[in-house]
DNA sequence: ATGGCTTGGATAGTGACACTCACCGATGGA
DNA sequence: TCCATCGGTGAGTGTCACTATCCAAGCCAT
């Protein structure tokens, strides 16, 4: 498969692949001579990878960088591979622009802290704030206080315990791929392609519920 | 109110506010006299909401003055006025470039009717595609099937259920907001807020449940 | 009243980012 | 042989959310 092929099978623009490959995104094809080059199905797969990180997750190359050098790297095993690479995804709400010590983010990490115990998310727990998610979602419950729109632990409750059975479906279904790599690829396309998927359904389901109440 | 107070309350930079100011995201003060406007209350929240679409929700400047069009247009009434402004928020995967009838596709449009059938949201069954929303979730199914993930009505269900729960328990609260304006910003703010939180717990809950799996 | 300040308003520029174009020398099929 | 095509590279483009600078008109302390 030469570089046109690439770009006829995915759709993307050939001056679009070669930028790729020039920032390191697509590893570079087994050449065949020094003008030309052979790529594969396994490029593909990861053009495929790159395009749904930055188009659907709007993820800046230089962080799919990152995500897809940990999700190469054979020489950790599957827990920190897969650690390593969902935590550099960028986590909504990251700019934070730290004001650390306003009240509401003080009331969010008690919250948050709350929930967790709750939950009994031991492992979570401990880590803490070192998880970027973590404190996102501190930012995020932050941001909604600081708007006037308090929640508090009893209303986030139902949603963490859907979101853990998400999770653990997600992972079923990652555990029957073959190889580490292709683990964490899965991994990583699952937490960038199915977010869209779980906002969509919230408004698909939120002007269903309109039209009940309010009629058509 | 002046000018660099309101810059003072929000924490937005004078010229920020100024380039709101310009692009009609924010409603000119009160003009006291040639060179001076007063701000009140409103602005603040006003700018609070611009900030958040626009910081956390990413939406383009553009989209957020025709959003906050639809909230402020007192002629509507309350469902119209929510529905569009929500449905001129931005859906996430957007970007179709529209192949339209790819095999991926048809499977999503097929997976999705199905979906809502088995839901009973007649009402969003008998707008169909016209939803933005449920163009959006034809999309990111048809993209996870095109990367080799796919999914059924099976898979779907019990998110859909769920995000049926967060719909009702927004609306509970949206209710209880005097004027339908307020109301409205409150759907907003719900619609571009909540989601990173949701999103962050489940970034949580897959750490949580990856530690609990395979240790650490 | 006057000089230094701030005010609201307008124009042009900045920086980040994801491409995209034009060009190069080497190559390989007709 | 010849010329379209290959992969690679440096510079340019368009978009977008700001932001720096300037301006004339008021306010306020001296």
């Amino acid at each position: 498969m030469r570089l046109a092929d690439l770009s006829e099978h995915s759709g993307v623009s050939l001056a679009t692949i070669k930028y790729y490959l020039r920032e390191g995104l697509l590893p570079p094809g087994r050449r065949i001579n020094a003008t030309q080059a052979e790529y594969d199905e396994s490029h593909l797969r990861r053009l495929r990878l790159v395009r749904a990180m930055i188009q659907v997750g709007r993820i800046p190359v230089a962080t799919v960088r990152e995500v897809l050098a940990h999700v190469d790297d054979d020489s950790l095993g599957l827990t920190f591979r897969l650690g390593a690479a969902l935590w550099a995804l960028p986590h909504p709400t990251e700019p934070s622009s730290d004001p650390e010590d306003d009240p509401s983010t003080t009331a969010a990490h008690t919250l948050v802290a709350d929930l967790l115990a709750r939950l009994g998310w031991r492992t979570t727990c401990e880590v803490g704030d070192l998880n970027p998610a973590h404190r996102a979602l501190v930012a995020a419950l932050a941001t909604l206080d600081r708007l006037g729109y308090p929640l508090d632990t009893d209303d986030l409750l139902p949603y963490a315990r859907t979101m853990e059975q998400a999770a653990a479906y997600d992972l079923d279904r990652m555990e029957v791929l073959p190889t580490p790599r292709e683990q964490a690829e899965y991994a990583v396309a699952g937490a960038v392609l199915f977010e869209p998927v779980l906002l969509n359904l919230r408004r698909l389901a939120q002007a269903e519920e309109s039209g009940r109440r309010y009629g058509l």
